[in-house]
DNA sequence: ATGCATGCAAAAAATTTGCAAAACG
DNA sequence: CGTTTTGCAAATTTTTTGCATGCAT
């Protein structure tokens, strides 16, 4: 996938410079859920003068405009995927810390019926799961 | 509800030392969320020798014992809760920082159903709603 | 007694911030 | 050109650890 925030995060008024091009490259090329830290060393590969503070700064500016997620998974730092993409909940293996993406319609439902019962409007919702694999 | 886990402990082999009991005492008269500086600010109160690093290790420590669950909801520290209570989920609100707890059968039901599908078995899980009050 | 637990101070890990200089639109 | 953003270093926040001493069993 081309890294097509950028006409959007443009429109919303962002200014993109280097270090943001570099970033959202970088995170329009990687499927998997980086923290800042795997970002930043992506991006000195690029260029070498990007600071991890500016990682650290344009991951929560991305967040605000919603062009990514932002995860916590048991314990670790946060972790990050670009959004845009279908909803989806995590499975994360324990052993490898693979992380696996699913989605359960139903389990959306119930949660909104859940909030709702509970006098209460999601705004977001965490949903993962830590698992082991299974021997077949 | 009086501090029982003392005798669970014990016979897993747990010694119990000053810090502890109050600890475990501390834990058994809250039925909020705690994070490890509000334990450690109550303990003082009840023996001002007690470290944070003690409570920090006794988290930890209980946690491996099952005794109670730690939760890192958006953000912020590490917060606890004695287990042993019927499991349950937590919606935050978002306005408070409240939590509320709540159980579905359904959902637990689910998530092994997903699991299962994808090779996994699960160990625990998080599922954690954030949301905001509805104006009736 | 003897090993495990504690307190303290220092270290680590993750993230944020102040500030002067540089870059964007 | 006026703002916004950046890099750097230093500060914060949360948690962990090394080590000498103290306490539980």
């Amino acid at each position: 996938m081309k890294n097509d925030y950028e006409k959007q995060l443009r429109d919303a008024g962002v200014r993109i410079t280097r270090p943001r091009r570099v970033i959202l490259d970088i995170l329009s090329q990687t499927d998997g859920h980086p923290d800042a830290l795997e970002i930043f060393k992506r991006a000195v590969e690029v260029d070498n003068s990007i600071s991890l503070s500016t990682v650290y700064r344009t991951m929560k500016l991305l967040e605000e405009q919603g062009a990514i997620h932002r995860h916590a998974f048991d314990g670790g730092p946060s972790r990050f995927e670009q959004a845009g993409n279908q909803h989806h909940d995590h499975l994360i293996d324990m052993e490898t810390g693979d992380v696996i993406e699913f989605h359960s319609e139903m389990i959306e439902k119930l949660q909104e019926e859940i909030a709702r019962s509970l006098g209460y409007e999601i705004i977001h919702h965490r949903f993962e799961l830590y698992g082991r694999k299974l021997k077949k």
